[in-house]
DNA sequence: GTCTATAGAAAGATAGAC
DNA sequence: GTCTATCTTTCTATAGAC
């Protein structure tokens, strides 16, 4: 039997990252006070600060263990046969990826402002880290001429912001399943980027 | 000569809006307070009150303000005499238009959620009025033949969101004029939604 | 039209009891 | 490991002087 009270600290610092997650997704990172997440995980606001230094903090750990969970589940994607297969493989993972963490993904493009200069630079270097995957894909397709881009960078960024731009409306149990969606993206980036 | 104190108020308005627009899009609506707009107005807090009936009214009227400057600016662009044309006129227009007003794009775009649900409602319809003059054009090339689209709703949601994405990377003196910019992604759109 | 002053609520963070 | 209590600051919004 459970105790009614006493100590959870293996199970307390995850429950304090997920209701935090939710509350910032949902009002923004400025709008939620400590307070509420303590609410929300069921102790009182003192007790964070047993799991955190301060709340700028609490949103730097969320937004890096997201950047760190993208950057492996990437790699985790086994690699394809020549570019246009290696492109299909990103569309379709960033995609599920983002689909499945719509939270974080959506606190990581929205409440980078409010991290200081540090911790904002760690951030966005993994974000360029990622995005260096898409484009050393192009690049390759250029090379090998299956692809025509006036510039691989600019298409890298048209690309994701096309792709992310899917958790903005995607709903479960919508006109469209995942895979369907996956095979719609697909097909306009196939086009927009061939020879 | 001017006074220098007094009676301003067909300037203060217009300031008001301007500054909080700056700052909203820069930290956030909730990380800014009332004392910091009327700072950087000149003002004291109280008298923002003049003005506004509450902080929420502010932003509302900024969003409001900016929706339907998009809407009218694109009334005004000559309608093309094909599809294609038109879809040309579209995504030239979205990025010149969006780059000259990126505070209002980013807060329209961030800010939403901060809204009580009839504002929010209110600005979602403009947004989505905006969304169906693109589709309409879409729909228009699809019935001629000359694109070739899996759903028209989902390629417009696809296109707006790349075309906006320009405002998250875009840099005035950078490797690429506002002009080589819409080149650059007309081109990819052009091919994305060819037949 | 703007200011000073302030009411009243809520914020982040800490100290010490248990 | 968590709670209660509290310090200190800051917030939105209002009242009344000028």
């Amino acid at each position: 039997m459970a105790r009614k009270s006493g100590s959870h600290s293996e199970i307390t610092g995850p429950r304090i990252r997920t209701e935090a997650r939710r509350l910032f997704a949902r009002h923004g990172f400025a709008a939620v006070s400590m307070r509420q997440i303590a609410a929300a995980v069921g102790l009182q606001a003192g007790a964070l600060y047993l799991y955190t230094p301060d709340k700028e903090s609490l949103l730097f750990d969320l937004l890096k263990g997201h950047m760190d969970e993208l950057l492996a589940a990437w790699a985790e994607v086994p690699a394809a046969a020549s570019p246009p297969e290696q492109l299909e493989a990103f569309v379709r993972f960033h995609i599920r990826f983002n689909l499945e963490r719509a939270e974080a993904v959506f606190l990581s493009y929205m409440e980078l402002r409010n991290l200081g200069p540090d911790n904002f630079a760690a951030i966005e270097a993994l974000r360029r880290a990622y995005e260096n995957e898409l484009e050393s894909i192009l690049r390759a397709g250029q090379a090998e001429g299956c692809f025509a881009l006036p510039d691989t960078k600019l298409a890298t960024l048209a690309i994701i912001a096309m792709l992310t731009g899917v958790n903005t409306w995607f709903r479960e149990g919508g006109r469209f399943s995942r895979a369907a969606v996956e095979q719609i993206y697909w097909d306009m980036v196939r086009k927009a980027v061939a020879a």
